[in-house]
DNA sequence: TTGAAAGCGCTAACAT
DNA sequence: ATGTTAGCGCTTTCAA
């Protein structure tokens, strides 16, 4: 049998209430009764029990995180900046894996409130779920904060990286470097994907450049391994054709990592021949020779945010009416992959 | 106020018992009265409380996992693994970050305690914990199985895979395609370095290649970004000097991708000129030109078998006695980063 | 097939 | 400064 309060209040010759007070320091006890509970909580070497805790005080420090994937190289980032924040505070997590299925996703938010969290944060929500009213409804239950996947007019908790300005400034990043015949690679489906090229389109109109058609490169699956050798692929069909593009803005960097295995492949130079820039900055963006220049998405402070965000849920209870939606800047890391155009068209 | 199985009881008629039966589903009930109970517990959106059910039932179906960090690509892979076989048998996962400190370790396993989790994993354990005996004291306290960092004489559960062989057959490889000049290059410190340079030691001598002294590279940090510039330089260093290696035994996957990086640097192809070969099979080893031959560790069946062995010691509760030893073996991966030596000492 | 009642280990009034 | 006691929400004998 487990030890608990009551042997250690057996032992130390107290009541249990003055082993509680020892245990939570909240109120005075004399220092010669302290030290005699400590000693007979060590010799039993007892620890107390969370759940009884819990189930009063109506509070268990746990908090949920549920992300798509764990093997992502972006959400271990976010999560831990998590639980850099939280552990501080004394929470511990659970981690959910949803494998990118809806139906996995509210399962996992069910078995979280069986457990009594005190809050969730989920990590690239489904759309599916969004456009649902699910997560609206489940914010009037408990704490909620959703990374990214913003849709507009939800109401729920928001925190996000700004994918919008990040583009802009890529863009104009490879502009300034003399770039006009531009290539965009973007995966298939994901929302993100779809605004960055909208803005593509935009910045190239109002640059006066025609957006030819064979520079948006679509490939089917934007998020894996497979991404770096569909994106090769892709980028070395496209380099072989009629007028190359100078540069290229990829969605990811998976995607950049395969855009310099494309170069390399044909022997193309990088930055010098052909510019390569990426988004998200996660840690592959730094291992390939030439080094990615890229957009920093700043995952570790994105789960720090969310964190901190839903502290504030957690303690303020207000529940509704309070929602926020922060939005984090992005950043320009300039590494080797880019350089001024050689060539004009 | 949160609703409670008592709310379900008064709407649906019925005492708190009956409820709770339908609940587990462990008694017979009468078909219309379940349907009573059903329809009430969805008005209500009833969700039952697991802290109260374990608090009873001193079981949580809740177990922790302790990393040394969220962002090294291999634990990831191994957490999948385990999330993989826990979720199917209705466990959440608690997901622990120590930072690779000791101090870390202990305490989370503290607060693990406290929550009553069913049973813990612990990968890549600290060596100070192993040593101190302080995993084999908890061996006793809880159901703990420890992936990865055995040592002999342990009284612990382990799982892990068999680095031995995996340096031999990657050795054995190089050798095969007519390598004798082969460089090794590991970390400071870790343990399972310390057996893979004794074995390349010991196989070199029973190959009659006197082990040159410049062959064997060590760099101070052995599993992160920076790792891959530091194995870079190295590599660099010791292609310029005398006699140049025409293979390379890496001791991880970071460090292949750097001495890949090396070689083009210097314009040495890879693998006609020079092989290199890694360890572990993490996702960078795809994304190289060439991708990376290695030696895989098989991360994920690593966590289903972690998994798996916990829900045996949880199930058994024997606690002592019965400690098990669990080795997988690992497989060589060809890749393209290996060729017949095209030279010959 | 159902219900009453005794806890699980702890906290927090309320006494003293 | 310390103790008594009533629950927290649930499961599980035991009885009906």
């Amino acid at each position: 049998m487990k030890t608990t309060i009551e042997d250690v209040a057996k032992e130390a010759q107290v009541s249990i209430t003055t082993v509680s007070r020892v245990l939570n320091n909240n109120y005075p006890v004399k220092e010669s009764t302290r030290k005699k509970v400590e000693k007979a909580i060590a010799k039993l070497n007892f620890t107390p029990n969370s759940l009884a805790r819990g189930l009063i005080r109506k509070r268990t420090y746990t908090v949920g995180v549920i992300v798509p994937s764990m093997t992502n190289l972006f959400f271990p980032e976010v999560v831990k900046g998590i639980e850099d924040c939280m552990g501080q505070n004394e929470y511990t997590l659970f981690l959910c894996d949803t494998k990118s299925e809806p139906e996995y996703e509210r399962r996992h938010v069910g078995r979280l409130k069986e457990r009594q969290v005190d809050g969730i944060v989920v990590i690239g929500p489904m759309s599916e779920n969004i456009r649902s009213g699910f997560f609206e409804a489940l914010t009037k239950e408990v704490p909620l904060v959703l990374v990214n996947g913003y849709h507009r007019g939800v109401r729920c908790n928001f925190i996000l990286t700004d994918e919008e300005m990040g583009t802009l400034e890529a863009l104009a990043y490879l502009q300034a470097l003399g770039h006009r015949n531009i290539a965009f690679l973007r995966g298939e489906q994901i929302y993100s994907y779809d605004v960055k090229e909208e803005i593509f389109t935009r910045i190239m109109k109002q640059s006066n450049i025609p957006v030819m058609q064979e520079n948006i490169l679509v490939i089917p699956e934007g998020n894996s391994v497979e991404t770096v050798d569909m994106s090769r692929d892709m980028v070395i069909r496209r380099l072989e054709k009629e007028n190359p593009p100078t540069a290229i803005f990829c969605c990811n960097d998976w995607m950049a990592t395969g855009a310099i295995n494309a170069a390399k492949h044909l022997g193309v130079r990088v930055p010098e021949d052909f510019s390569i820039i990426g988004f998200d900055n996660i840690v592959i963006s730094q291992l390939s020779e030439p080094k990615l220049t890229t957009i920093d998405q700043t995952m570790f402070k994105l789960g720090q945010g969310a964190a901190e965000l839903l502290l504030e849920v957690i303690e303020g209870k207000k529940g509704e009416g309070s929602l926020k939606k922060v939005i984090l800047e992005t950043k320009l890391v300039k590494r080797n992959s880019c350089a001024v155009a050689s060539r004009t068209v």
